[in-house]
DNA sequence: GATAGTCTCGGTAACGTTAACGAGATGTCG
DNA sequence: CGACATCTCGTTAACGTTACCGAGACTATC
């Protein structure tokens, strides 16, 4: 035989009546309201635990009526990385789902390039009325300052994508940066072999805000000075998102430096992909790079580059939401989260990849 | 501005209204059911099209009292390895979340090396009236008729772990073997240099039975063998499920190999880690193997391991009962599902890698 | 033309939880 | 002692869907 499972779940009404009260009565004490006298707090709260009664989430999620409404503050998509997409991906399928109970959730995007726009956005999620905010926190002094100005307000938020410590009220959902960095370089050492020389390349305009990837970077370099290979290490930065601007530039250092890895610390890996693609007779490297993006997977597919690692974007914009459904809805939640996995992507396990 | 979401959900009630019918006429139309006139029922739906009528799932989840069961057939988690520990746990998952809607799922362990406990096991899942049930596959020949036996009852049938190809009624939720079987050569190409020497390595008794084993293996061969590196490729299997005796086999055949990496096909990798934590006079040579098990990971976090590969069995086990579920209240499952993701650990990653 | 059967359809109680409302008991202050 | 506030608790209508029960209209049969 196998084992039984006993799925007498117990409901409020039986609380109600082992312990000589009204529903209305265990209601209150379950969503520890007032309105209860200490003494028979006591006893439904005993009979609640010996039962170990647990709430139909359905049928509460049927009976509140809320009228919350939540607001989402990402950089839009540019046209040099599909990034921000999948991420909106994630929170679209939230407030597919999130809606049947009533919640409202408006986006609003800002450009990454230009902080003024993140501070226009920041300014119209004050001027509503919203009960919490999901922040991608591109512009730390800014991103700090919205966040001072939400808490006066009792505006609950939640950081995606990357983290800034201790800001936001509730928590951070995604992976932890740092490890992220030690994980291409772990990487890197089976790639190549001793005294290598290993490009460390940042691309995209505006570079000087992105706090978050110098804490890829120093994952990264901690690791291989750690390995103690003799590998030679060089950081370089590309403030550019046009392909022929990057190419030129691009084109000079590889010829100088002649690098056996190149570590591109974010989603423009294709970036590089196409140009080795392009300029044949240069010796290709080995490459590593960020994201689950069509065009990083075609060079993946090719063998361009060799690995991929990913943060699960929409998973994260998805979860935000689902967090706060959860705090506000079912306060099921104390737990703070753990840090998103790091897959590792190549091309023989990418096609099973999704969300 | 952001971008508003309509969160106007319309209900039953509200088609009913428009199509001056009762609410009972849009759900007899709703679940296709008879008792309709034809030209009513062409009425509502065009209502419930235009309108794009979606229902909500938590109140049917709430309205509708099943009796639904389901049956669990799985091997028992035996002393050397545990895996189905593993699968077992998104099983409680499932049945912890199911539950609540009165679906009663009974778990029904055999001994994956003994047959017999197989076909009794089947036979009390026979002798009793469940909805479906969900397998992992072991023994092929006796799966195949137990399945057969299951049709002709009208019992759904769902395959975990491995797959028959167009066995079960319902499909398979697992990993695709054979890529998974690349991608492990696909690593072992990025270990180990050109003409090493690699040691395939079968351990479990009753390997015979085991048909998914050579998926892999044949995965895995036939990717280095089109790499042309020269590899020099040897297949052994070690039949027991002793530590002592596995040790006397590996230190003879490590002894007149010399491999330059092993590649262990199932989750007993850290047999064969703490062999050569043992044997440390002997030279470790790199080492892939498969899942994420406590006495697995321990090797992957001192370096002893390179990479293990995982196909997270906890969520195969969940996914199959929820989509149970989904198929037999929910009735919006059409799809067949894709191959579950081949997730890569090593040792910089494994920390944030869960279910 | 009475009877029984079939085909449509509407009314409504339930599912488990929430929250508005009000009743009764007790306390407080003049 | 009366007026009023506070504390404690029960009653009950919702939430959106399902499914049982039965009413009315129509058809077939004798």
């Amino acid at each position: 035989m196998g084992e039984k499972t006993d799925n007498k779940k117990v409901g409020i009404k039986e609380i109600a009546k082992l312990a000589n009260v009204s529903i209305a009565t265990v209601d209150r004490v379950l969503n520890n309201r007032k309105d209860v006298s200490d003494k028979t707090r006591a006893k439904v709260q005993a009979i609640i635990k010996e039962h170990n009664y647990q709430p139909n989430l359905y049928a509460r999620a049927l009976s509140v009526k809320n009228n919350l409404s939540f607001a989402v503050l990402i950089p839009k998509t540019s046209s040099q990385t599909g990034y921000w997409d999948l991420c909106l991906k994630g929170i679209k399928q939230g407030i597919e789902e999130f809606s049947t109970f009533g919640i409202t959730i408006d986006i609003f995007l800002y450009d990454q390039e230009d902080v003024r726009t993140f501070i226009k956005m920041s300014e119209d999620v004050l001027s509503r009325n919203f009960n919490a905010v999901v922040i991608a926190p591109i512009f730390i002094s800014e991103t700090i300052r919205f966040v001072e100005e939400c808490k006066k307000r009792r505006i609950e938020s939640i950081f995606v994508n990357s983290d800034i410590k201790g800001c936001s009220s509730l928590g951070y959902i995604g992976p932890d940066l740092y490890s992220t960095g030690r994980l291409a370089a772990n990487l890197t050492s089976y790639l190549v072999p001793a005294n290598s020389k290993v490009l460390i390349l940042n691309i995209a305009r505006g570079l000087q805000n992105y706090a978050y990837l110098n804490t890829k970077i120093e994952g990264y370099t901690d690791y291989l000075n750690k390995l103690d290979r003799g590998f030679e290490i060089l950081n370089i930065d590309i403030p550019s998102n046009n392909y022929d601007e990057i190419a030129i530039d691009l084109l000079r250092h590889v010829d100088t430096i002649n690098p056996d890895l190149i570590f591109v610390t974010n989603s423009r890996v294709s970036v590089v992909g196409r140009f080795f693609d392009e300029y044949r007779n240069i010796k290709k490297p080995h490459i590593i790079g960020f994201d689950f993006l069509t065009e990083n997977v075609e060079f993946l597919g090719s063998g361009m580059v060799d690995f991929l690692i990913c943060q699960r974007p929409d998973k994260q914009g998805y979860l935000a939401l689902n967090y706060l459904y959860r705090h506000f809805l079912l306060k099921d939640v104390k737990e703070n989260f753990k840090p998103m996995p790091i897959d590792i992507l190549t091309i023989e396990n990418y096609l099973f990849y999704e969300n």
